[in-house]
DNA sequence: CTGAAAGCGCTAACAC
DNA sequence: GTGTTAGCGCTTTCAG
């Protein structure tokens, strides 16, 4: 690999000249499209590496996600195209929902040296985050918040948009409504069960613990609960299913127990995902501003990598909205 | 941000010798302790950009796939908890399924200065790769191969996973059968349609070219074609869909066009998904080893990183199964 | 407009 | 077992 040295002696400048060519300051024209030809000819590349050395700065920031299912990467997509456009470049990890293997990933980045963090916490706890927030490298939770420490977050209002989804069972005249809801330890489990439990405060309804289900986001864990719920004695007539992927586990064991929905029971998934729409049923939806959410995160961000912004930490709230399907339309 | 020298200054000893701890070489145990401690004490972490320029690794693979959807993300994340596992990190980009832009990606990631890259071509010209690995940076092709180098490469055998799927519906008795395919500028697509062919030739039966269609691999592609064919005045009996995504599209439409599945047209899709699996009826699939191809390349990649294996190039080709369902069953 | 030189934080001979 | 020293490839004052 030809270096910055070997440029500029075949140009007889100094690496400094190379340099200004190299970042568009100025140099006499005749010397720099010298200096470029060489550069072409030599096939000569820029090693970033040494550049951050120098500058500090990595122009790359760090992506942790619980995993790369089809939610998270349809955000971590835009993020990235985003954040490329700004000409960043992007360090991808999961964290299995394992807030140990969180921690140890983000301190990776830090030696890393990444610009900057999009998380998707794991627990509601992130004090750790502090340290690094005040180091200046910048910080953005996405989706989910955390409990003991102010941040820069961007999610959806998930209280009100489990309200949505339960309350238009109820309009539906659904009465027996059942949750399969995510580990509460991460505020959109909490949230959504929160939203919840609001409904049947205001309709003013007994709610039954029997059909009130904890798991832990999976798709294998919103299997096991809807076996459990379809297999009481007396089943929920409409369920809410907390996020996308226990979507799929519950619609797998609705279907191989022969349960018809929503003649049997009604479904109701907060997320909406290319599989509750083409789901058989379609499957009623809280839908979340996917797009939004990554393009807000990744442009604030952004603007906190260039100190473009004031340092009170800033919380976007985005609102969703239902799109109401053949799962929840008894007839 | 302490540095080495903070750290060698505070315990009164060379920098050098700090960093033989952290290297875990040999060094007297008190002064380890003494060393370990003041690390602990002023959250000193090496900043591996430093070490990188010097040592020449980066300890990072770039993984350049066209999407993220479900079906690459899942190749990706099994290699990256194996890399990681080798303590590497990923450097994820996505393509868009445009050679263009995959270039770029590629440049970029080579002045990051990464150990290796996966990659996903977009077609099947890879010329500009040889200059990268002649300079001793591996890549590894997953999933689709180059016609005009030879480069390691895992994949599939897309030709008789093809055959097996159209032979099926064959032996099932369709015999007006349809292909959605996706580009033929990439293996996949050519060696998918071959596999198709080929079972036409062997039962000596004739091509309607009205029936044959080729898109892009997306969604969206999979859905216009599914509803041209089956606008045709005598549109197929069956239904090969080259792709995972494709086949969601292709569902879309028959649903939209009140098409029943089965009856009216069967479906088989190369690539099983949660999506194959649980769709209303569930769909036959040709199912690709995703486990094993992540597992292969990255491992393959590691050896290569390490300049454990000999230079010859390397061609995984892995075998489909067959996963028969309802989506077939012509009664 | 250009060059000399220092240095980013770390590692690795090489001496001691 | 430990320190000295010379860079890795680049940017950036500071002179000229």
């Amino acid at each position: 690999m030809p270096t910055i040295k070997d440029v500029a002696a075949k140009a007889e400048v100094s690496t400094a000249t190379v340099s200004r060519v190299l970042n568009g300051e100025k140099v006499n024209e005749d010397t720099k499209e010298k200096i470029l030809k060489i550069i072409k000819h030599l096939g000569y590349r820029p090693n970033l590496i040494a550049r951050s050395l120098k500058t500090q700065k990595t122009h790359t920031f760090g992506l942790v996600v619980p995993d790369y299912g089809q939610f998270f990467m349809q955000i971590a997509k835009v993020a990235e195209d985003v954040l490329n456009g700004y000409g960043y470049n992007m360090l991808a990890c999961f964290s299995d929902e394992n807030p140990e293997k969180e921690k140890a990933r983000i301190k990776m980045l830090m030696e890393k040296q990444v610009d900057g963090v999009l998380v998707v916490p794991t627990s509601d706890q992130g004090n750790y985050l502090t340290k690094i927030n005040e180091r200046g490298i910048p910080i953005i939770l996405i989706d989910r918040m955390l409990k003991d420490i102010q941040i820069d977050c961007v999610l959806v209002d998930n209280v009100n948009g489990a309200y949505q989804g339960v309350e238009h069972l109820i309009t539906k005249g659904y009465q027996r409504i059942g949750i399969i809801n995510g580990r509460q330890e991460v505020t959109t489990g909490e949230e959504r069960y929160r939203g919840y439990l609001r409904v049947f405060e205001d309709y003013n309804l007994q709610i039954d613990r029997d059909i009130v289900r904890f798991g832990n986001f999976s798709t294998e864990s919103g299997y096991t609960m809807m076996k459990e719920l379809m297999s009481l004695s007396e089943p929920p007539a409409a369920v809410f299913v907390s996020n996308c992927y226990m979507t799929i586990g519950a619609m797998l064991a609705v279907k191989e127990m022969g349960i018809r929905v929503p003649e049997d029971v009604a479904i109701v998934s907060f997320d909406d995902t290319e599989f509750t729409r083409l789901s058989t049923p379609p499957i009623t939806a809280v839908v979340q501003p996917v797009h939004e959410i990554g393009e807000i995160a990744a442009n604030l961000l952004y603007k906190r990598m260039c100190g473009e912004v004031p340092d009170n930490p800033k919380m976007y709230r985005l609102k969703t909205t239902l799109s109401i399907r053949a799962s929840t339309n008894q007839s």
